[in-house]
DNA sequence: GCCGTTTTCGGCCCGACTGTTTTCAGTCG
């Protein structure tokens, strides 16, 4: 079983656990070992191997061995027995809106409700309102909760959420009485994949800015709409939450609604022990004095830290790191000296060599590398080891042109077969400046075939970065299932670089598994897999998934001088 | 169920908003 399987299994016992009116402690001690198992980074069956399950943060005796059943046998006795007792059709109840664990309970002991279908039919019918605690306005806000499950599509990938976001910061911030206007949440953490919209404003009216806000010509219903909160979704299915505070209080109230909610649920931790309470509002005492935080560096100051980039505020680490003063130098856009993955004309990009070329120095780059697709099974209007010839031509002669202005590579994107064997002969491969590998079709091979693949690329000493590992296509498209410690080993061995390509729609290393190779001390390469000279400005993407994976500035090619990533890229053949 | 330079038992974060209620429970982030 992957990590992930075993994360889901957890999560429904949670569920289950939870409708069943089980100790919350209990319940979130499943919860947080799931999101645990989710970004660990290594597979657990191997630390089960080496006796150190327990070693996992909220991993006690329980845990492990459900984790070893789990492992052996691939079931949990526990799940089963609690499967019997508790519907598992219940938890899809939990995807409504306004539904918890209380009111799934409440359907199912009261009404004998068990399944959505049943839900809806029950809450058409007028019979939701007649239970306790429950009436007409509740009853009506689950049926437009059940409409809005089967409108809504799942998160939003961050490359829409985000100019989407921006749009609606930049109308606020002409309201009257705004004084700033910020995103907040998952956004500001630039999360891959983003669920609601979070922002935060200050004014010192903030009743007349919900106001504003819930009337917006894009708002299709008002989900709530309080003096300093507000939520609304919009006619196309998203979800946007709003808070607004003076400006005295706006870095506490930035603070909160950035989150994460487990790196605040810690922060609130580290105030108890200073017998201080930490809410949005600030750091209230024993005597209910209250201390107002106008920026956040002033409040992670007040709980004895350095203020902690919204990146790295996922509880994975930084709170102790920030305690010891460890925090990573992270890396920023100032760093960048290469795009090493671009496409042009010459196959599937929409514009020239020298467009590409005049983008990358218009952004202040000094390397370029561009590495157009390799031939392989037709896709993408690849190139023949013929014409990659005649590419080279008209790049020596952009080269004359350009001078030292800017260094021109002649790379490639070579196309790792589905029988692993990469798309040119060793020979063409060798005349090439760098070449990037990687992985496009039949993403869905066994573990064990996919695996070998990738390893086939990664030992091929003229391969210098193997791209997009994953094949991930957010949101929808699983990346491959690869065996991760054997590819991050080998990489390792071979001192092959991994690629966190930046186009939104991949991010792919991910986060996790970033910050994994960086520890272990595989090279990183930062590209943005441009096809458009607009595309190379994605490279924010890419840098907020550096900078979520701890990933510091040496760790990754691209900020090496160009005189280092020659080479480099010399030594590899 | 986990965890421990205040603890191996007794803790485990906090407030806004809504709806159904006459003071609060449920949900959410």
């Amino acid at each position: 079983m992957t990590n992930e399987e075993l994360a889901a299994v957890f999560e429904r016992v949670a569920d289950l656990l939870e409708i069943k009116g089980e100790n919350a402690y209990r319940v979130l001690a499943y919860r947080r070992v799931a999101e645990t198992l989710r970004t660990l980074g290594q597979e657990v069956s191997l630390l089960r191997a080496q006796g150190r399950l327990q070693e996992i943060p909220g991993v006690g005796k329980a845990i492990a061995e459900k984790i070893e059943e789990l492992l052996d046998t691939g079931e949990l006795g526990f799940l089963k027995r609690l499967e019997a007792e508790v519907p598992p059709s219940l938890i899809e109840l939990l995807q409504i809106p306004d539904v918890g664990p209380k009111r799934a309970a409440l359907f199912w002991k009261q009404a004998g409700i068990t399944t959505l279908e049943a839900l809806e039919e029950a809450a058409r019918a007028g019979r939701l309102r007649t239970l306790p605690g429950m009436g007409e306005k509740s009853e009506s806000r689950i049926l437009e909760g059940i409409e809005a499950l089967r409108r809504r599509s799942h998160r939003l990938p961050l490359g829409m959420a985000r100019p989407m976001a921006l749009r609606w910061v930049e109308w606020l911030r002409q309201q009257p009485g705004v004084i700033r206007v910020e995103l907040a949440g998952s956004l500001r953490r630039w999360r891959a994949t983003v669920g609601d919209l979070d922002l935060v404003a200050a004014s010192h009216q903030p009743e007349a800015l919900m106001d504003a806000f819930v009337h917006h010509p894009d708002v299709y219903r008002v989900l709530a709409q309080g003096e300093n909160k507000a939520s609304i979704e919009t006619k196309s299915g998203t979800r946007l939450q709003l808070w607004c505070q003076p400006p005295e209080k706006f870095g506490s109230l930035w603070q909160y609604a950035t989150g994460s909610k487990e790196h605040n649920v810690r922060l609130r931790g580290l105030a108890q022990k200073q017998n201080l309470s930490l809410s949005e509002h600030g750091l209230s005492d024993e005597t209910g004095h209250e201390q107002h935080f106008a920026d956040e560096e002033s409040l992670y100051q007040a709980l004895g830290l350095p203020w902690i980039p919204p990146e790295l505020r996922e509880d994975r680490g930084e709170i102790e790191a920030a305690l010891k003063g460890q925090l990573p130098e992270l890396l920023r856009k100032e760093h960048l000296q290469s795009e090493l993955h671009t496409h042009s004309t010459w196959s599937d990009g929409a514009a020239t060599l020298e467009e590409m070329i005049a983008a990358a120095y218009a952004r202040g780059l000094r390397v370029i590398a561009i590495t157009d697709h390799s031939a392989g099974l037709g896709i993408a209007n690849g190139l023949t080891p013929e014409r990659l010839h005649q590419q080279r031509a008209e790049i020596e002669a952009l080269r004359q042109r350009w001078g030292d202005k800017l260094l021109i590579l002649q790379g490639a994107e070579v196309e790792i077969r589905a029988d692993g064997q990469l798309d040119y002969p060793d020979e063409v491969l060798a005349e090439l400046d760098l070449v990037i590998a990687s992985l496009h079709v039949s993403l869905r091979q066994s573990r064990s075939e996919i695996t070998r693949r990738v390893l086939n690329a990664i030992c091929n000493p003229h391969v210098d970065i193997i791209g997009h590992p994953s094949g991930r296509l957010l949101p929808n498209r699983e990346g491959a299932d690869l065996d991760w410690d054997t590819v991050l080993a080998e990489a390792l061995k071979h001192g092959t670089a991994l690629e966190i390509n930046a186009n939104p729609a991949r991010l792919d290393l991910d986060d996790v598994y970033a910050r994994r190779a960086a520890e272990m001390g595989i090279p990183l390469a930062l590209n943005t897999d441009a096809h458009t000279p607009g595309d190379l400005d994605l490279i924010e993407y890419g840098i907020g998934i550096a900078r979520r994976g701890w990933v510091e500035p040496p760790q990754i090619i691209n900020t090496w001088s160009p005189e280092r990533l020659l080479g480099w890229l010399r030594g590899r053949g």
